[in-house]
DNA sequence: CTTTGTAATTATGAATTCAAAATTCAGTTT
DNA sequence: AAACTGAATTTTGAATTCATAATTACAAAG
């Protein structure tokens, strides 16, 4: 009766939860940051919404919690959500921390990835490569690097807190790939952290992918004379 | 017209929403590990929770959600949820980024705490040493010591990821202090801690507290031959 | 006796309803 | 005119209700 669809899925079930839907469509909405919708520091109509998206109120509020839990929201006492407000030194620590994690995961890698591994993540080096010209595309791709690479290290627990920083990076307006000149350091970095990889060099590995994500936060528009406390941790790394 | 009662509060109205008390709870129950109520893996059953606290299951689920972001429940879509169960090498994967976390953490004091910080990490580390005798005492005194060390390095999104995964490990039954041996050997290591802060060497800090937390795994019942993952990080910082 | 298909039960996910707290706004007083 | 009091509105927090998916129980067929 049914024209032979293959997979044909009669009725659309969803795989996940609504509110987990909602989270990912706020965490747009957040990242987007319009002029006057979902900036930092302001404050989270649920009627509003709900009425919005056509849900209720439940399933809006499951979602807010699980953003509050992320950083990416603010939970007041009877007072409801607010977008988070990310200062200058949140920014600082948020990056110093990522620098930390993704540091020690790429020391892991150097030790511990199968050459396979590594040359899953050559290949997706060179595809950085040759996307200079298309800024979405680079950026795309650099983060399925830093995601492949965590991956590789296997520590779901850390994979789970890059992604949480990651998040909380991204309120913050000043992307920092966009900035002139900034891809060819990028992949400049890459080039370093590939080597030290390759060689099997934990600590070089560290170093590099630790001096990568401190140029991402002076990239971000970050006063540089501040960032002394994010390299201190790394002169001992 | 009242009894003069100071700060007599009419409406003990509550300082924080349900369902964080409700977390708690539930995270008093996951930790204590009674037999067959609550132990890893189990399934939470809604219902029987929220009538045994008296309250609806709304503000319940949503302390569910709360602990599944913390990552002490997993949740299966349309399952329910689940105690999260703790593997071997879970265990030490946390272990290691306590270690990361930590040690990064004494680096920074080491450089950043002002003296009059260092003399209260000094009261607290002579307090741990009169509590030789009291497990008990001894072990919260600890933790006292390590957060307190937490919020003079400064970073909120760091104590937030040590504070998670401090809940995951307790998760793990075999909890380490209890063991004969290990206060001393927990003292030694805090005496190491407190000498490379007063020195205000961060990177003998960072070793320091690597170390003792890396020995926290070993007594937390840990086959010795498996943690060699966790020392080569530290051999380079 | 095992296995498969269907009905009944149970539990989750979501909507709706209800209660209480906070904010707003009007009115009065100093 | 400014400030304080108190009612009205708005909005959050929580309970209840409802729909649907999943599990269990049971019966029938091989």
């Amino acid at each position: 009766m049914n024209a032979p669809l293959a997979h044909a899925r009669l009725k659309p079930r969803p795989a996940q939860p609504l509110y987990e839907e909602v989270a990912e469509l706020l965490r747009q909405r957040i990242f987007a940051a319009q002029p006057n919708d979902m900036e930092p520091g302001a404050w989270i109509d649920e009627m509003k919404l709900s009425a919005e998206y056509g849900i209720s109120r439940t399933p809006l509020r499951e979602a807010i919690k699980v953003l509050a839990a992320e950083g990416l929201v603010t939970m007041k006492m009877r007072r409801g959500a607010y977008v988070t407000e990310v200062n200058e030194k949140d920014l600082r620590d948020v990056f110093h921390l990522l620098a930390v994690l993704e540091a020690d995961a790429a020391g892991a890698v150097a030790i511990t990835a199968t050459d396979k591994q590594l040359q899953e993540l050559q290949a997706l080096h060179q595809q950085l490569e040759k996307s200079i010209k298309d800024h979405i595309q680079f950026f795309s791709i650099n983060e399925a690097f830093h995601i492949r690479l965590l991956q590789i290290a296997d520590n779901k627990w850390r994979e789970l807190m890059v992604a949480d920083l990651r998040k909380v990076m991204k309120l913050n307006r000043a992307q920092s790939l966009l900035k002139a000149g900034r891809i060819e350091q990028s992949l400049a970095e890459h080039v370093a952290i590939m080597a030290a990889l390759s060689k099997r060099n934990p600590s070089s590995a560290q170093a590099a992918m630790c001096a990568h994500i401190t140029s991402g936060l002076e990239a971000a528009g970050e006063s540089p004379a501040s960032n002394r406390s994010l390299v201190h941790s790394t002169e001992s790394n």
